[in-house]
DNA sequence: TCAAGTTATGCAAGCCTTTGCACCGACATT
DNA sequence: AATGTCGGTGCAAAGGCTTGCATAACTTGA
């Protein structure tokens, strides 16, 4: 039989309130019973059932982690693996578990949301996907349930987010890019219904007004995901009417596309830009020059707002912004300095 | 306030037993008393607490999910979160949740392993690690706690794991090398400590002897580690010995160091194969000949055979061997037919 | 010397379900 | 008519911890 506080109180000779207390070091006990009571504790091995806690204080020090439609090829790079290392960490440190899911649809997602809240499993939510209208956002915030987003939030009032400064991201890549002498920058972009596309597409404009750049609305193309292929379909659609010198694509993928449209028109030279650093870009060649969006540090500051909402320290704020690192590779050594 | 069990039996003019009961569906009730139960639950809207109901039948329907060393650049590689992906998958259908840690080291990962088993947030635990000499296999036998290795284990007996067929899958490899035409295969593997990298060998030797060739120690190099440049160093070991016309190598990375080392060499067509399909393996020119460790089906019949073990169901054995899948690219295009 | 504080601790209810055992009424049996 | 059987329910304890309130012993101050 397992060792219970009751077991620690009978043994120390005091009542299990006293016990708890210690355990809580409530400030109320004396020290000598403290001192007695915890050697107890150690001598008999006691450690709490955290089951019997949790339905106590109705706390579990829980998180539930919702992934986001796990046959996607998402999966390919290690945004996912990374921001959930971030939030393990974070959480750990913290005392927090991790609870997650896979799931294949919203619908599904809504439903493990559903069942951990219900079922009183964790304290607080973490969304590692941002679609835009979300079914999960509208379903956490009815219940007024504490969570958190990884992407910015269709609306950011009463609710916690933790994003990249994308506008800006993008606004220094393309600065670079003029710096270097380029002076037909091409915006290469995923579905425009995200607002990680919105934003890095504003950063884009912004950045060419700056400089007194016209914006010329042909060389900017947004594709219907974020894959190869989209982004080769969207390429040619912007070299059909004009020929740039530079691109900047929203994720590695599509510019891998986007390469495979220039070099189907010889159009080796033209530099790239694109965004995760995953480790394709690292190694095909010529290897990409991409922008970290550091995921693990957004799953970390997710998991920090998160568990700082719900312990009630409100001090943070209600979102972070996560610096993104721009490593050049191959892909734009051709520039000059 | 929540709705509990009693708020339901009182509507319902019924006790909470019976209320318990009509959720368990004991054949004791009256079918007339549960469905007005039912409706009366359905009403209003109750939904167990499982915290309360884990505490009153000491299961909490939830696995724990140890992930090694996390800044090891294993996570560069696909296995994890596709293993992770099966896990959850198969857990998910039959009812239970995941809590996943991420250690350092592992100290760490024992000190987990205990927290999760002493608190009781888990039924049964997951290693995600096959180390030699494993603390937290040796902590879990000795607690007699409910566990799975994915990875063969030091010992076998009374361990539930789950591997792939190491020893066949280079057996496989090297016999189709030897169709080809090649005459000097050359092994290079990682920590000679790892059952996987000895099962391996002893595949390449058994096929070597069938075939009637002699095994040459010379062609045969064990790694540091699993990483690219520790397969650069073994390969080079080699090289300065013997000339191979094909290599088999453990590991994807340690295949890219091997090739490196040939490359050095002005040896750009030997044949090589690698291991784990790596997303780099798949797009680095040439590109890579893998095996495929199929992670989500280790991860997804490790699951199984957990819970199995856990609800008593012991009819699936203590272990499963999980196929590997050949997928040829162009480092093995080079052979004849 | 007695009321009013303090300080340290215990009591018991509460958190929510599960389940062994007891019970009750109805019907069958002899 | 007395006894046995059995289906259908309820009681109450158990699972282990927290916490508001009560209480007892001691101080303090007038």
């Amino acid at each position: 039989m397992r060792v219970t506080i009751s077991d620690v109180a009978r043994e120390a000779g005091v009542s299990a309130s006293t016990v708890s207390r210690v355990i809580h070091d409530n400030p109320r006990i004396s020290t000598e019973t403290k001192q007695r009571v915890q050697s107890t504790m150690e001598e008999l091995g006691y450690y709490p059932n955290a089951l019997a806690r949790s339905l106590a204080n109705s706390a579990t020090r829980n998180l539930g982690l919702i992934l986001p439609n796990s046959s996607e090829n998402l999966f390919v790079n290690p945004f996912f693996i990374e921001a959930m290392r971030g939030i393990g960490v974070e959480a750990q440190a913290r005392g927090y578990n991790i609870m997650f899911s896979f799931s294949n649809n919203e619908e599904e997602e809504v439903g493990f949301i559903k069942n951990y809240i219900k079922s009183r499993w964790v304290d607080g939510i973490i969304l590692l996907a941002n679609r835009e209208n979300d079914q999960c956002v509208a379903y956490l915030r009815d219940k007024e349930f504490p969570f958190v987003v990884i992407g910015r939030p269709d609306r950011t009032d009463s609710t916690l987010w933790v994003d990249n400064d994308n506008f800006h991201a993008v606004y220094n890549v393309v600065n670079m890019l003029i710096n270097r002498g380029c002076r037909k920058v091409a915006f290469v972009g995923g579905p425009g219904s995200f607002s990680v596309t919105r934003d890095r597409l504003d950063g884009y404009r912004q950045a060419l007004s700056i400089r007194g750049m016209a914006v010329e609305e042909s060389l900017i193309g947004l594709g219907p995901d974020f894959s190869e292929s989209g982004g080769r379909a969207t390429m040619e659609a912007i070299l059909d009417a004009v020929e740039p010198d530079a691109v900047v694509a929203t994720d590695d993928h599509i510019a891998f596309g986007a390469r495979d449209a220039l070099n189907g028109r010889d159009l080796e030279d033209v530099a790239i830009v694109g965004f995760n650093n995953t480790l394709r870009g690292r190694y095909q060649s010529p290897t990409l020059t991409s922008v970290d969006v550091n995921p693990a540090e957004l799953g970390r500051d997710a998991a920090a707002l998160l568990i700082d909402s719900i312990t009630g320290d409100e001090t943070g704020g209600s979102h972070r912004i996560v610096e993104t690192v721009l490593v050049e590779r191959e892909s734009t050594s051709g520039l000059g300095g």
